[in-house]
This record gives structure tokens, sequence and C-alpha cells, in this order.
DNA sequence: ATCTTATATTCGTTTAAGCGATTATATGAG
DNA sequence: CTCATATAATCGCTTAAACGAATATAAGAT
């Protein structure tokens, strides 16, 4: 399975492994991340695409939105333990998570 | 700990995964490493480099041999998990270790 | 049809990193 | 000291990938 290393290559990444952490929590949008984690548009988008490209990742299209959520099979026993056991030690995924809690408040306050 | 970014940037490589799956058998010299997996000296070397300053390896001199073995801590448990529920299952790394154990083989009854 | 919103793609630039080939360094042997 | 061996470092080249900025696409809303 030459996927294997594509994974790895996925993971190494500050923002790829950012957005993973978001997505440990639940399936979102572009538009939640970017949001989130504070970047632009293109890059939260190029980095989602990566992430799918790896197998990591999964899209779902609704409307104009682009949900993606994981998509993580055999090889999630380590990512597991990566995001569980190492990720969520460190003060910037934490704060991440925080940060998506508040955003995802505000946006049902304001949207729906 | 930023060192966290740099492991995994380490495991990105597909010659640095060869060479940790080595050293997940045992202590191993740098020509141990291009023999068994046919690689050069200069790319041995370097990606043993990589991984150290990578805090996965740590070496120790011994006469005009660095011998390289795992410095693996806290990251122990998904780099566990990512060598025997992954690596290992694959044809590659399964065969490297069997050309480590006919290398050494061989270089006992040449050498000692 | 037009406008807005959400997402993807392209462009041009910059940086990290891989490679082979070669050279440097250091240790030990004779 | 000289030579051989083990390892590291350097050079020049090539490729992958990250970035911001700008543009394209596609779906709704009006």
């Amino acid at each position: 399975m030459e996927k294997l290393l594509d994974a790895l290559k996925a993971l190494s990444d500050e923002t790829r492994l950012r957005i993973l952490n978001l997505l440990f929590e639940k399936e979102l949008c572009v538009c939640d991340i970017m949001e989130t984690l504070q970047i632009s548009q293109a890059k939260a988008s190029r980095h989602l695409i990566y992430l799918k490209n790896a197998d990591l990742v999964k899209d779902r299209k609704h409307a104009q939105w682009v949900y993606y959520s994981l998509a993580i099979d055999e090889r999630i026993k380590f990512i597991d333990s990566l995001v569980y056991d190492n990720l969520r030690n460190l003060e910037l995924y934490q704060n991440d998570l925080q940060n998506l809690k508040d955003w995802l408040k505000r946006k049902t306050v304001n949207c729906d």
C-alpha cells in the first residue's frame, strides 16, 4: 500500500495537522476551518484537497458547501494515537478546538 | 513541543521509514544500513542525520564506526503503532528485515 | 439575468529537500 | 608517516510543495 507514505506526507505539515485535529471532532465545511484556524480560503481548500488525495478525509457536497470528514481506515490506529496522545497535549491544538467551539456557537447565532 | 512536527517530517520519506524499521530491531552502524538497503553511503548517512536532528535516533561513536539506535520517548506510542501495525504489513519492510538478518550473518562470517 | 457566497484553481515566487558525485575528516592498521 | 576504512559534509542540480494574490466555477438568492 503506497498510500501509507502519502498519509505520512500529509501529516508532515502543521496546517494539515490542525485541520485533522478539528475533523476528529466533527464534519466541517471549508469556511468552518478558515474561520477557526484564521487562514485564507485558498489555504484551507488546498490543504483539504491534499488530505483528500492522501485518503485521510472525504468530502460531501451539499448546496454550495463542501463538507469534509475523516476517512481513516486501517491507518486509524497510529493516527488516533498521534492525535489523542500527542497533538492534543499541545496548546496550539487545544486552542484550535476551543476556537472551533466558539465559532460554531457564533455561526449558529448569526446564520440559522 | 515543536519536535513533534520534526518527527512527522522525518517519517514522511520512504528511505527513513526503512531505516527506522531496521533500527526497531537493533542498534546498527551506517554500513549495516547501506548494505541492507543497498543504498549509497552518503544517502544512508544523510538520512540518519536527519533522523537524529528530529530526535528519533541517537548515535554512539566507537572506533571508526558510528552506531545508531532508536531514541523515541513519549512519541513512542504512535510510532510503535506505525511500525508494528502498518509498516511491517508491507512486503518492502519485511524484505528489508530479512536482508538485515542475511547481512548480519555474512558480516560475522567475514569480519569477526 | 444579476449578485452573492462557497469553493477550487491558476500563476509566480520562494523554500525545503532529495539525489549523485565528490571531497573532507577521523580513526585504526602497518 | 602512510594507507585504508567509515562516516560526514559540500556542490550543483532537480523536484515537491508552501504561499499570497488573483481568477474561475458553481450554486442560491433576488
